[in-house]
DNA sequence: AATTCCAGCAACCGCTTTTGT
DNA sequence: TACAAAAGCGGTTGCTGGAAT
């Protein structure tokens, strides 16, 4: 037979998560870590599916996670990620840290598919729209969209030439530079290595010392304080009563 | 002012991959 | 090695708010 749903859908909630929800994943998450995902909403006390209290996390409650419009910089890296990835969302956001897969993939498809349409590329194989039909010597990436039948070496050795020809603006951006020129990090993405970033909130712990390097990721504090600002609660609300002092003394010393 | 249209985003669904036994 | 469970991923859907009519 098929597999078991994640859930039992029976009693399951579904649709936008409220504030208490949001409260009592928090809460649970900053008390206990990532666990196993099933496990938690019963344990948190939550009528959502362990796949739906993940995504809710992972895409919106998880303090490391910036806010707002993806910077020029941001934008150009991911559209040259994009080029020698294709639609390896997660990939791609393993290299901007505070961003998600689901935030880019909604950005790409909303904002950046339709500037480069503007521009005359096309955004599946980033090639001029009106040389589509050449096939290329840049099959290096062009491809990675299709049927992927890139090898990942391919996104390696090409990598240095390409970075020119994928629409970059000349003057965009440092962070695309130092990853564009940076080899060995070109070399991780294919390897799978793991991001240099988000790492830190892999065991979800809010000891995010690691956090603060020259990315310029947010703070723990600042996310704390950004999450106190967008949502009608207050840190009691949050529960965050239960931090142990470390953390609360962290939270302190921001300000 | 009311209605329609559209863009943006959060969340869901189903498939694939990874991990454990 | 085979199988099942869990986690992860990417495509898609549907709701919401703002712009246009």
């Amino acid at each position: 037979m098929g597999r078991q749903p994640c859930c039992d859908k029976l009693g399951v909630k579904k649709g936008p998560w409220t504030a208490e929800e949001d409260r009592k994943l928090i809460n649970f998450i900053l008390t206990n870590g990532q666990c196993c995902w099933r496990a938690v909403p019963k344990l948190a006390g939550l009528r959502r599916c362990g796949k739906s209290c993940r995504l809710r996390w992972t895409n919106y409650l998880r303090p490391d996670l910036k806010r707002g419009l993806l910077s020029e910089d941001e934008e150009q890296l991911v559209i040259d990620l994009h080029a020698r990835l294709g639609n390896r969302w997660s990939k791609i956001a393993a290299r901007l840290p505070g961003r998600t897969d689901n935030e880019i993939k909604n950005h790409w498809n909303t904002h950046i598919k339709k500037k480069l349409l503007k521009m005359g590329i096309d955004p599946v194989t980033h090639q001029p729209l009106n040389k589509e039909s050449k096939p290329e010597e840049r099959s290096s990436h062009a491809e990675t969209s299709g049927d992927n039948n890139t090898t990942e070496n391919d996104g390696i050795t090409n990598s240095s030439e390409e970075n020119s020809s994928t629409t970059p603006t000349e003057n965009s951006s440092t962070l695309l530079d130092s990853i564009c020129n940076d080899e060995s990090l070109l070399t991780s993405l294919w390897l799978d290595e793991p991001p240099l970033v988000d790492a830190s909130w892999n065991d979800a712990t809010p000891a995010t010392e690691t956090c603060n390097n020259e990315t310029s990721l947010p703070s723990w504090e600042d996310n704390i304080a950004w999450l106190l600002d967008c949502q009608d609660f207050g840190i009691q609300d949050f529960g965050f009563d239960c931090l142990d002092d470390n953390e609360l003394n962290r939270s302190k010393t921001v300000a």
